[in-house]
RNA sequence: CCAGACGGCUGGACGGUCGCCGCCAUCGCCAUUUCAUUUGAUUGGGGAUGGGGGAGGAAAGUCCGGGCUCCACGAAAAACGGUGCCGGGUAACGCCCGGCGGGGGCGACCCCAGGGAAAGUGCCACAGAAAGCAAACCGCCGGCGCCUUCGGGCGUGGCAAGGGUGAAAGGGUGCGGUAAGAGCGCACCGCGCGGCUGGUAACAGCGGCGGCAUGGUAAACCCCACCGGGAGCAAAACCGAAUAGGGAUGGCGCGUUGGGCUGGGUUUCGGCAUUUGCCGUGACUUGGCCCGGCAGGCGUGUUCGCGCCGCCGUCCGGGUAGGUUGCACGAGGCGUCCGGCAACGGGCGUCCUAGAUGAAUGACCGUUCAGCGCCGCCAAAUAUGGGCCGUGGCGUGGACAGAACCCGGCUUACAGGCCGUCUGGCGCC
RNA sequence: GCGGGCGUAGCUCAAUGGUAGAGCAGGAGCUUCCCAAGCUUAAGACGAGAGUUCGAUUCUCUUCGCCCGCU
């Protein structure tokens, strides 16, 4: 499985408007299925994207919040998510102060929660 | 030592672990274009290892000024916007430097959008008699007239000192003068005019004349001088998928009927010609295009109805998504010498120093360095408490903030630390 | 990147450079057996800092916050 990150503004406008959504206090978690053929390769894959809006604070705390979720899903992700699908995990302010253990808590919920688990991956990290 | 003013620098250090984004080298993997065809070179994608590089003084706000790119354009004026003491610096500026004038501070020093109010218009609330044109509320006053309770009152006149209102009342202070007063006269200050001297200039100084005429407001309209074409790297250039549409071309297909235009074939008659034939004319037949009717097909819709009318292939151009360039050598940094009070300019030497694009520099640990808090020790002191300096232990502990085409400024945010110059005060010699 | 607008009482909004006003809400009182409605009454604000002016919510500059548009 190899993890492709989303880059474009449709993309991101796609899982907003047709995925689920979940949220807990350090994060926010949308999931889109993708469409058969988008990205061509017949092995299984999943997109991730990151953003954090202007009230999570200033450049440097947007992109520490955006730092931080993504050494989240390079813990919990490869293991834990399904395939085929897209993510997109939003920055909150309390993103900044949460303790990093309950952040991948936080993630690995909202993965239940959104019906994303990989099959046979349901023990604890 | 205390308090303060100004200028400059800095924005933790070392080590370890795990990570991030480009670049270079080497080695595998996958796909594939082109060239030669054991296979190799080349192109694209992704990976491992090693090497090397990787945010700021404000990268910020976007308040000004430029470079650069594209567009427009004969010049000027008008309109609109901006700037506004003088001189200099600069690519340019609303920035900087040096002066001048005004204001504040004991002082070092700081602050000022600081042209024009005798070109015109507007406004100046409340109060006040009066707010811009000269007027007189309470008042002051010699003479004359009348009245009188002999204190004075009224009228006629003269005046603006004093009172009062106001932010501001048609120069200010003092002396003289007068019935009382008044630039009425004089001195000083202010103002205006013209002169001399110094200065590139703003302006300053000196002496003369005038005798107050000219209230304030231009960050009210306005006048004067100067400056400004517009848009912005999401500019712009190049490459360019799929789909739809446009053009060219090949193959196949192209119902029926009426009319019009036009082309081919067969042929009647006439004319010309030596023959093939040419021209005109009529008949039959066969295509193309246009208009209309009927029929048909496709799509949509419950129906009425509405819309479209060839299909397939190849090529071409415009152009979207996307990609590449723009894009890191520049009004560049550092050192030194020269010119200049300075801003800055010039010469020489030397260095190459981030290029991401949902956006890279971070996290954790240890040691350490400032700082801060608490507790002690030494010293000082008549004593107690507290503070300063030195020193020991423990704890705490690093701000504001992230390049996005580039540069010069301004403004704002910021834990703190360091250096230099200067001012005022206290103490000691 | 470029541009526009708005901050006034707890809320929604006004106001030529001259004492900041209205409606609703909240407080007190009157009225009623009680409540509502009604009447009376007092309190309450110009986002912040400088400047111009005699005087600033208004004019100018800086700054903070919010909203919107184009690309």
């Amino acid at each position: 499985m190899n993890l492709v990150r989303l880059k474009r503004r449709a993309d991101f406008l796609r899982v907003a408007k047709s995925g689920r959504r979940y949220a807990t206090p350090g994060l926010v978690l949308q999931v889109a299925h993708r469409q058969a053929g988008t990205f061509g390769g017949s092995e299984a894959s999943l997109g991730i994207g990151f953003t954090a809006s202007k009230k999570v604070g200033n450049a440097v705390a947007r992109n520490r919040a955006k730092r931080r979720l993504r050494a989240a899903v390079a813990i919990v992700m490869p293991r834990h998510a399904a395939a085929n699908r897209d993510y997109v995990l939003i920055g909150r302010q309390a993103t900044l102060r949460r303790p990093f253990t309950e952040l991948q808590q936080d993630l690995l919920k909202a993965l239940g929660r959104t019906k994303s688990l990989a099959d046979g991956a349901r023990d604890e990290p």
